[in-house]
DNA sequence: CATGAATGAGCATTCATTCAT
DNA sequence: TATGAATGAATGCTCATTCAT
């Protein structure tokens, strides 16, 4: 007869992570100590030990939550398209990520700004943790699977040329998605809509036939 | 020991470099120590303190040669591309980044991956060390500038459209470079070929009259 | 193990003190490690950093304690002393440097050789540190005080030349007490009778007409 | 053959000397690396030990001359005293102490305050280094036995009680002048003249019939 | 003789983790 | 169940000393 209630449990535990979360996006995954993050939470250092084995764990937590929440609304997106360039699933995807805050999984807010934060790291940490780097695959898989699903649907549509190879161009899209992240958070380039706009340009100009002719 | 020759110096210099460069990238800049790097190199734990001032230092220095030597080729590419469209561009720059091994200042050869490793690193680090931050920066808008100043000349021989803002499209050609050296190292995905095809297919599809078209 | 008592905390702390007081006293604050003080407290290496910020806050601990526990007795000597001659105050507080034993601030028993053994290490510690500098002066500038409020009290009584101007008599009384303390611990002079003898003897002897007399 | 002359040597030892002698007053023994000290003389790492077997040589070396040339001047006086009485002994010698500039073995000219910061710094090395305690109390004993001698002419002279054990008057007067000295460098009381006035009159004042007269 | 590069033991300090209470 | 004191290995860095040149 647990005196914790499995909610009360799961709200400290996501409490922990949040906790661990504002000290990873703000120092970095190993200048953050496991009392730095005790103290974030308001808890007792031995306290994080009852909810995660260790340090790594938490970090393997909040690297495949960054991943999720962060592709979440790229996901369902593409989920969702049928006739969509791959400009338009680009900027739409690009547009997902620059809201302020997403959701996580028990409904609580968490500020875009350090889920980005987290996934830089995380995408060093894949370099030789093999436990995130399954987790960040998995998540990379899923994603780009899901976009590719949308590219068949807009090659059927037509709205895309039947040589692109919807995986590959499913890489595109994430490369780019990638790289304005990198730009964002670590370069501090947080104007979307430059980006956005050149994309358009460069992979629609011809859809509507002229522009794309010399200029000058 | 009567002084050593500068040359004699730089090329022990260059010999910790190396060794802490395969240390970062196999471990990571936090999970490598000093007397890692030391013993990497052959030599005592003091030694590397006679070359840096601290880790720091070494970090640093690595940071600025990995951004220097992964994007010295693309710098060069842009430096005489006229009439490229965006496509050649990116594909041409991706095919510079997939070679096996870059050469450092002392003309000595570099493992291109040890370069790419450390560079996903630097991200992390840049996000609160300033110093990585500020000399990041600086490479980045220098690659910038170049890749700007081929679209600028590109466009005045009207291979891409006028509307393409160069500022903005060197971010997008930078954001696809980015992503792809990260899909590279972090999720295993070495085969550039399909990358640069579909770059390829999506962006200059159309300039043969309509989308869909086979481009090759 | 859940909290400790204040006491209980307060108690390890002073063990702690005392084992570093032994170390000092025995090889000196720069030849002390911190594994040193450790192992002689019983304790792991990182149990100080509990209770003391750094090591240097050890020291500045102990220098002030040492000022404290030694001239206590002088301070409470020149506090109840009206009618002393200055030879009856000089006599009085080196007699009161001479017991074996002094009671810390936790009514704890201290060898008196080991506080005079810190207390000369503290004023090589002056020169170079401003922390331990300004808490020594504090210590010197209350203890001349008082001094030289006994001073005062005597002159009023007439056991002392008014011409005598109390806080340089304070210095004198203190210059002797200084000199005294570096004679015993350093030179191993721990004879304080012949001292005090001949300051009795020098200072009093005409008092009552002619010198060598004894005087009460 | 030596290509170093004797004289050559012995001035480039005094050199290394006055080097160390500059880094010890102003950071202290343990403080000073022998690199600070090598840089300071201008000469290469190495050098020192082509003078000296160890930094202790040349701690030990720099605490013998800090005493004797800081006691020089009283000792001076000390062997030519035939009438003084102690007030004028401790007079002089204090105001022996109060010059600029001591002179060194080769005839160079040294800072008083240096060599001051030294033997107090020697003070503590004394607590547990044979050799230097040697070195001191060898001087300590010098100047104690030149002071008791002019003490013991004083007396056949009637300048002072003959009661007084001129041994232990000598140690009183070394006190004052250890305790003045500690007054100049550790707490910055740089006044000798309040310090020797009331000497002065504490210890005069009855020869000319009754306290409180003016002394000068 | 002199140089200064190299050594490597040693130091102050941190921190992930444990576990007695 | 939660606490937080304790552990102790590990880290970045320094420096007295040596010795090849």
């Amino acid at each position: 007869m647990p005196r914790l209630t499995p909610e009360r449990r799961e709200a400290k535990r996501a409490e922990i992570v949040a906790a661990a979360r504002r000290c990873f996006s703000r120092d970095g995954f190993h200048q953050t100590s496991m009392p730095d993050i005790a103290a974030e939470a308001g808890v007792s250092a031995g306290a994080p030990y009852r909810y995660f084995a260790s340090k790594e764990e938490i970090i393997l937590t909040i690297a495949g939550d960054a991943f999720r929440m962060i592709f979440e609304p790229v996901q369902r997106l593409a989920a969702v398209t049928d006739e969509a360039s791959i400009a338009d699933l680009a900027t739409a995807s690009l547009t997902a990520l620059s809201v302020e805050t997403a959701t996580d999984a028990a409904g609580l807010p968490v500020p875009v700004e350090e889920l980005l934060r987290c996934a830089v790291q995380t995408w060093s940490e894949m370099l030789r943790n093999d436990a995130v780097l399954a987790r960040a695959t998995e998540g990379f898989d899923a994603v780009c699977h899901s976009i590719a699903g949308a590219l068949r649907r807009s090659q059927s549509a037509g709205a895309i040329p039947a040589t692109v190879e919807p995986e590959h161009g499913a890489r595109v899209v994430m490369g780019l998605l990638h790289g304005f992240l990198l730009q964002r958070v670590a370069f501090g380039l947080t104007d979307a809509e430059g980006f956005t706009d050149d994309i358009r340009t460069l992979l629609t100009a011809n859809r509507h036939g002229s522009h794309g002719e010399p200029m000058s």
